[in-house]
DNA sequence: TAGATTGTTAATCGATTAACAATC
DNA sequence: TAGATTGTTAATCGATTAACAATC
């Protein structure tokens, strides 16, 4: 555990600083200053550089940060050039989704394996991976040792899936069901999304802004 | 804005806690106390009593909270009661997904209209609603008056989308598309959802429980 | 060199936790 | 009444911002 104690704050900055760099990258321009980057991304100049100092220092006085380079630092501090291997399980619209527009190889994922309960969708091929029945989840896994799986089921299938998964091995989950994955598996990493919450947070947004 | 002045973190928590008193009312029990609540959320009851504080007194000294009483506040406090119309833009997978499986009407918000440039997908019905032509997006946005988009196309498209929704009067947006919305509207409400982010910060954590 | 901008320490601000009197 | 638990104030903790010496 190479940076310990960094803050939850500090690390869900990380992808956001991860992205506007790679839009800098792209837009050809190869230094920026933390003023310049805290008005693109409406924080405090202050914060950019306490926030990066957690890791190292990146910039250089006089002239600010090279964007390739702290682009590259911060890449792999989020352990992008570490790649994992991952399993979606459920391939309802959810799963086809994000197997298709989540850039897995950009972002220290290999995603191998697509599961499914429902008999019509086994054997389909999305982004060249066959949609293989849930029940050879045990073999697939002992055989592939994903270290990630992806969860898109209704929230009754997740909770023994979880277990399931958590006993083949698995290290981390991103859970899109509404079952609450950390109950029964503290020790396990998990990264809970919970969309319909967004929309509540959005209406009680749109009344205070009325 | 009736309760002007609650802090960011207390507002983000409010999903969560409608979430929870929602799973104890199905499971049929009527109260619960700060402490009870706070061990199965893994929160502070202090920070309960302190969140709910923010709104109003729902508790009763010696007693706990009502679970319905408390429940019907805080989707009262998140506006559920006041349906706002939204459409989504965008049925790919992704909004094939949320269209289908997002409870709009439990969450205060009717969803009237679907949309999408590709031809192949223009008639298909989702949900009962028929999937529309963005061409036909102004006309429609004047008959119906939807006050929220969700966006769920790529970078590119969503840029001038969300100036003409903004124009035609849209005064919410839930945005999936890596466009930063708020850069052009700064009065507009806006929750962005970077799905890739998520990855990102479990790869993250990942390495640092590994 | 002079100007710019970092890295870092100190000051401020806000959020969480603890404590306890009020009261059901 | 006695026990439980709230609402609320005070104490603590952490995160953000400001300031500035170091230095490219």
């Amino acid at each position: 555990m190479p940076y310990s104690g960094v803050s939850n704050s500090v690390i869900q900055r990380l992808p956001r600083y991860y992205r506007f760099l790679g839009d800098l990258k792209a837009s050809g321009i190869s230094r920026i200053s933390s003023k310049a980057l805290s008005e693109r991304m409406n924080l405090t100049a202050s914060q950019i550089r306490q926030d990066l100092n957690c890791f190292g220092g990146f910039g250089q006085q006089g002239y600010g940060y090279n964007i390739d380079v702290l682009r590259e630092e911060i890449g792999h501090i989020l352990g992008i050039d570490a790649p994992k291997k991952a399993i979606i399980v459920g391939m309802g619209n959810l799963g086809k989704a994000l197997a298709q527009h989540l850039k897995f190889e950009n972002k220290g994922f290999m995603l191998i394996g697509l599961f499914d309960i429902k008999e019509s969708l086994i054997g389909q091929m999305v982004r060249n991976i066959p949609i293989r029945s849930t029940s050879n989840l045990d073999e697939f896994c002992r055989d592939n040792k994903p270290e990630v799986a992806i969860i898109t089921t209704p929230k009754e299938a997740a909770q023994s899936l979880s277990d399931q998964l958590v006993k083949l091995g698995v290290k981390g989950f991103l859970n899109f069901s509404h079952y609450d994955l950390t109950v029964n598996h503290p020790e396990i990493t998990v990264e809970n999304i919970h969309l319909g919450d967004k929309l509540l947070t959005l209406s009680y947004r749109l009344k205070e802004n009325d």
